[in-house]
DNA sequence: CGCCGCATTGATGTGACTCAAGGTGCGTGG
DNA sequence: CCACGCACCTTGAGTCACATCAATGCGGCG
C-alpha cells in the first residue's frame, strides 16, 4: 500500500541494567514506576527492546505472550485495521505510557505497534505484577479512564475543537515529562494526526492555519510553538457539545 | 436543565440470596461469572442493589469505596459532563457489563450512572476479587479492548455508518443475551442515541427513516426490527475510512 | 535532474447541523 | 370523558463545515 513497508522490529535486546525502575532515568514522567513509588519495590521490567523508527514492536493477531509494555524514549503510534483495510491511529504513546494492557486477557494483539521515531520500550513480564496487584490495577484502571478520556474529547464536534484538544493533549504529555509546554516538536506526520482526529489532512492543514494566523500557535514543520494556550483550551472547550481532556490524574 | 431532575437510588439493597454466581440466571451472559467459569470459585458478590429508572447508582465525585459493579438485569446509561456543563454519554450498560471498573485506582467516580429503566446491578468488592487476579484481570482487560473498540466505530466518519454499527452493536448483544437479534427494544432515547454517536436527534430521525425506506429494518417507536443485517453490516464497514464492531470475544 | 512523499492552498460539492413547524402519545386536571 | 400541556419524535428548508478533487511548492534521494 505504501510505498515502503514497515519491517519488524529487530527485538534486540538490551542488558537490562536495572532490576527495577529506582535507578530509572524515566522514572519520574513513568506510570508503573511512579504508581509503585510508594510501594516497596518498584515493578521488575524483564528487558529493554530497541524499536527502529518504522518498525514494528507487534502487530495485530501475534501471539501476547503474557507480557505488556511502557515506553522507555520514543514514540510508539497504536493502529487498528479496519474491516474494509483502512488503518486507524488509535493512540500515540510516549515516554511511560502503557501498551498492550488490553491484550493481558487474549491470546492475540489486537492493534498493531508501530515506532515512529527510534524508540526503547520496557517489557514487563505480566506474572511478576501478580504479587503487586495493587499498582497493576491502578496502572490498568488508570488506563481505561485515559482511554474513555481520549474518545471522549475526540468525539468533539469540530474540526478546530478536536485540533485544539490534540494540540492541548500533546502539550499537556511533554509537559508532564519535564519539557516545554509550550514548545515541542510533533513525532506524527499530518496524515496520522489527521487520521487520529478523523479529519482529511486538507482541513487539519487549514486549521493549522487558521490557527497561526490567529496568532495562536507558530508552526514549522513539525515543530510547534504555542502562544496563546488559553485561548486554546477556550476553543476545545467551548461550543456546544464538547469535551475537553481534562488531566485531573497522572 | 430537564423538566424533573433525577434522583438518587434509594440503594435498598436485597439480600445475597447467593454468595457466588453459580447459581445466578443471568450467569450465563455475565462477564464476571463466564471469565471465571473455570476456575475453582466465581466471584463473590457482596448485594445486589436496586436502581429504580431515572435514579442513579453514583455520580460523578462520589467516593469510590473499593467496589465496582456488573448488571444484572436493566439498563445503565454512564455519563460524563463536559466543560461546558454538557451531558455526553460514554455507554450503555446491559447485563453482565460491567460499570465503575475505571474508577478502582482513584478515589471519586469521573461519571455518572443512571438507569434507564427498572435495573439491579451486582456490587462486586474489589479486594474480594484480589485473590482471584486472573480473573479480575481478565475482566479489565476485556473491558479496555471494549472501550477501544467502541471508540473505534463510533469514529465512522457517516451518520449511516455511526447508526449501523451502533444497531448492530445492539443487535449483538441483546443476541448474546440470549434474546432475538432481530428484534429488540431500545432502552434509550433517540436523544440518548443521538447523544452517544454525536449527532443532531434531527439527523438521527432521518438515518432511521431512510434505513427503513431502503428495507433495512423496521421502526416502532422504540421497538428496532432488523430485516437486512447484511446489508446494514456492509453500510457499517463499506466507505472509506470507517471501522464496524467486531465482537470476536466475551 | 527527475521522481516521490509530504504539506499546503484553491475550487467545488455535499452531508450534517440549525432553525422552525408539525405530528403523536401520555399524563394531568377540568 | 375530553382538553390541555408536555415530552418526544419527525419532517422540511436553509446554511455551514468538512470532504473531495486538483494543482502547486518543497525537500530528500536515487
Amino acid at each position: 500500500m505504501n510505498g515502503f513497508s514497515i519491517s519488524d522490529a529487530s527485538r534486540s535486546a538490551m542488558a537490562p541494567d536495572q532490576s527495577n525502575c529506582t535507578r530509572c532515568r524515566a522514572a519520574p514522567f513513568c506510570i508503573p514506576a511512579r504508581t509503585g513509588q510508594d510501594a516497596p519495590h518498584p515493578p521488575v521490567l524483564s528487558r529493554r527492546i530497541r524499536v527502529a523508527r518504522d518498525t514494528r514492536l507487534f502487530q495485530a493477531g501475534d501471539l501476547v505472550g503474557e507480557r505488556f509494555y511502557a515506553i522507555y524514549y520514543g514514540t510508539i503510534k497504536y493502529t487498528f485495521t479496519t474491516a474494509s483495510n483502512h488503518e486507524k491511529i488509535g493512540a500515540f504513546l510516549m515516554s511511560g505510557d502503557l501498551l498492550a494492557l488490553d491484550a493481558i486477557g487474549f491470546r492475540r494483539h489486537h492493534g498493531t505497534a508501530v515506532a515512529l521515531e527510534d524508540s526503547e520500550v520496557c517489557e514487563i513480564r505480566y506474572d511478576c505484577m501478580q504479587s503487586r496487584p495493587m499498582l497493576l490495577h491502578g496502572m490498568i484502571s488508570k488506563q481505561i479512564a485515559r482511554e474513555q478520556i481520549t474518545a471522549h474529547w475526540l468525539r468533539n464536534s469540530g474540526a478546530g475543537q478536536r485540533l485544539a484538544a490534540f494540540l492541548l493533549d500533546m502539550s499537556w504529555r511533554h509537559y508532564r515529562r519535564g519539557y516545554s509546554a509550550q514548545r515541542f516538536r510533533l513525532a506524527m506526520s499530518r496524515q496520522d494526526i489527521a487520521n487520529f482526529l478523523a479529519l482529511s489532512p486538507e482541513c487539519l492543514s487549514r486549521e493549522l492555519a487558521q490557527f497561526r494566523q490567529d496568532g495562536l500557535l507558530e508552526v514549522e514543520e513539525r515543530e510547534i510553538t504555542l502562544r496563546d494556550a488559553a485561548r486554546l483550551r477556550q476553543l476545545a472547550t467551548d461550543s456546544s457539545p464538547a469535551a475537553v481532556p481534562v488531566h485531573p490524574q497522572v
